[in-house]
RNA sequence: GGCGGAGUAGCUCAGUGGUAGAGCAGGGGACUCAUAAGCCCUUGGUCGGUGGUUCGAAUCCGCCCUCCGCUACCA
């Protein structure tokens, strides 16, 4: 087990409202956190948005707002969305936050004293709403050139002096980690792609944007001194720190860079960032880079997963075709829309999505076979045997504590790999596995023969039912970290206790709850049934 | 163009030489504890096409078709 575990996601980019394509990483690493803080493991999950650039400050000024009015509006509903989906990071970090502009200067001195960056000279085209546009984001007309988001306003071909950060430096570096490190970026074809990346020969890449825009000051001037005004503030001369020097920065200064070294020595280097592979590049070949510039360690692992499709296209804010997080959350309650959404979206590639999808995997895993089955097994034992918990058999002769033992397995290889949607999957055999006991045993014919005075049926009964019952508590809280509110409603209806709190905290190591008959010996006292998972028949919103 | 991956039941996918599989969806049945759920049975596929290797190919090789990923500066 690993001492600690420090995960991240990608910030959001705080322009957009929040979508469900865009959260559902972050579903993933907090279900992964609470796995780990769960077990015992001090954990840290760090989650929160990207705030500056050009296109942020336009935003804000076609509402007529200052950028920070702007982005402290946006992140309330980052901050809201995430509530509804009981995403319970550590640190939301904002770009905007002041520890965070302190590390990204930090870094930023810290390379040119290192000798890794430089004055040179950007050149491309140039929108005068947004700034710089990516060759790949401009488009050739019979007019001439022009970027799509105004194609009435004419783009310039400028030149501009910036600095650059000398990743060329790194190349050999690089290839030996990667090969040093074969777990760093996973999966492994994502790992091939970026080493091929790598051989094919490393390009500086400039990290500065000129002018007093919307971004973190340049921290040092042309001739190399601190880039200060008379006055003490940032000298505008020196421009605005660019996207990397700034986004990338957010997982040091969560983990305390550079104010608090004894907290930035006990979490970095992080164990996993989670990321789209959209962003692939810039997490396994830049970042590392600069790190190891400014003197640090590179992260130990990236999980780069793929994107969520509807009909075979992208979900995007600018398609429309995304799912607001909070109609999702109205629809299948947090736990079935954290539930649906790992078990529905592998985490490894691209998968299709639909609301149909969603609603079919709801009805079938969690109120048909888990809800149900948790239903009918308190229902029975509390008909049956009253309210008193009925003890399961030991291990050795109850059939289900050998399907869990290795379902338990299963679920650990899974989630330690990320692959979440495989550790649902492996989980719901096991619950498969006891409906199929239910219908087998058939407490119901049992429990006639019990009343009728046969003292052997009676005894069965209560085994049969007690080993339900288990089965029962231990899938609900193998998937406590996938549906936090549930699991603690699943142990009150078998009358256990619910140690952690809201967070994960608090609670026994999980792996020693997760063992066959750990609570055989104590009583308990069954509550009445209650469906956990109603069955629903909702249609899209909006649709 | 180069490199890599994928094309298997309506849907999502597993299956790397030996008589085609799972889940969901569809159909039927027995039961009845339960959220008309669960359980059992079942319809359904010339395994992208084609040629070859082999006693035997979804599985190996050649060619072709289709789709996808990477092939540098978007937040």
């Amino acid at each position: 087990m690993p001492d600690r575990f420090y995960v991240t996601t990608a910030i959001a980019y705080a322009n957009n409202k929040p979508g469900l394509h865009t959260l559902h990483e972050v579903i993933a690493a907090d279900a992964l956190a609470r796995w780990h803080r769960m077990r015992g493991v001090p954990t840290r999950f760090l989650t929160g948005t990207d705030e500056h650039s050009v296109n942020i400050a336009m935003r804000a000024a076609e509402e007529g707002r200052s950028p920070r009015d702007f982005v402290d509006e946006q992140v309330t509903k980052f901050v809201a969305a995430e509530d509804a989906l009981l995403i319970a990071p550590d640190r939301f970090i904002r770009t905007t936050d002041a520890d965070h502009v302190r590390a990204s200067q930090e870094m930023v001195r810290r390379a040119y004293a290192n000798g890794d960056i430089y004055v040179g000279t950007y050149e491309g085209w140039y929108c005068p709403n947004e700034g710089f546009r990516n060759p790949t984001d401009v488009v050739e007309t019979a007019a001439g050139t022009i970027c799509p988001n105004h194609p009435d306003v004419p783009l310039q071909w400028l030149t501009e002096r910036n600095w650059f950060f000398r990743l060329s430096a790194y190349q050999e570096r690089l290839e030996r980690w990667f090969e040093e490190h074969p777990g760093f970026v996973q999966p492994d074809y994502r790992r091939n792609e970026m080493l091929g990346f790598i051989r094919g020969g490393l390009e500086d890449f400039s990290i500065s944007r000129a002018g007093a825009g919307w971004g973190i000051p340049f921290p040092i001037a042309e001739d190399g001194r601190p880039a200060v005004s008379e006055d003490g503030s940032p000298d505008p001369a020196a421009g605005t720190i660019y996207v990397w020097f700034d986004a990338l920065i957010n997982y040091i200064t969560g983990a305390g860079f550079p104010d608090d070294a004894d907290l930035f020595a006990r979490w970095w280097p992080a164990d996993l960032h989670v990321i789209g592979k959209d962003i692939a590049r810039f997490h396994t070949i830049f970042w590392p880079a600069m790190l190891w510039s400014a003197g640090l360690e590179a992260p130990r692992r990236v999980w780069v997963h793929g994107w969520l499709l509807a009909q075979g296209e992208r979900m995007s804010k600018s398609r429309g075709n995304f799912l607001d997080p909070l109609d999702f959350v109205a629809a299948f309650g947090a736990d079935g829309a954290r539930y649906v959404a790992l078990r529905e979206v592998a985490f490894d590639r691209d998968s299709d999505v639909s609301w149909d999808g969603f609603l079919r995997r709801y009805n079938a895993d969690l109120a048909n076979d888990f809800g149900n089955l948790v239903n009918r097994t308190v229902s029975m034992a509390g008909r049956y045997l009253g309210g008193e918990r009925p003890a399961p058999r030991a291990a050795p002769t109850a059939p289900l504590a050998g399907a869990w033992a290795t379902t338990l397995r299963v679920v650990e290889e899974r989630l330690a790999g990320c692959l979440v949607h495989e550790a649902l999957a492996a989980l719901w055999d096991f619950v498969g596995a006891a409906n199929r006991a239910v219908d087998a045993e058939a407490p119901w014919a049992v429990a006639k023969a019990a009343k009728a005075g046969d003292a052997a049926a009676a005894a069965r009964l209560r085994d049969v039912l007690g080993d339900l019952l288990e089965a029962c508590r231990l899938v609900a809280l193998a998937a406590a970290p996938v549906m936090p509110g549930a699991a603690p409603r699943v142990l009150a209806q078998l009358g256990h206790a619910y140690p952690w709190d809201a967070r994960g905290d608090g609670g026994p190591p999980l792996l020693d709850e997760l063992v066959w008959g750990v609570h055989a010996t104590e009583a308990g006292t069954l509550a009445a049934p209650t469906p956990l998972f109603p069955r629903l028949d909702v249609g899209e919103p909006g649709g």
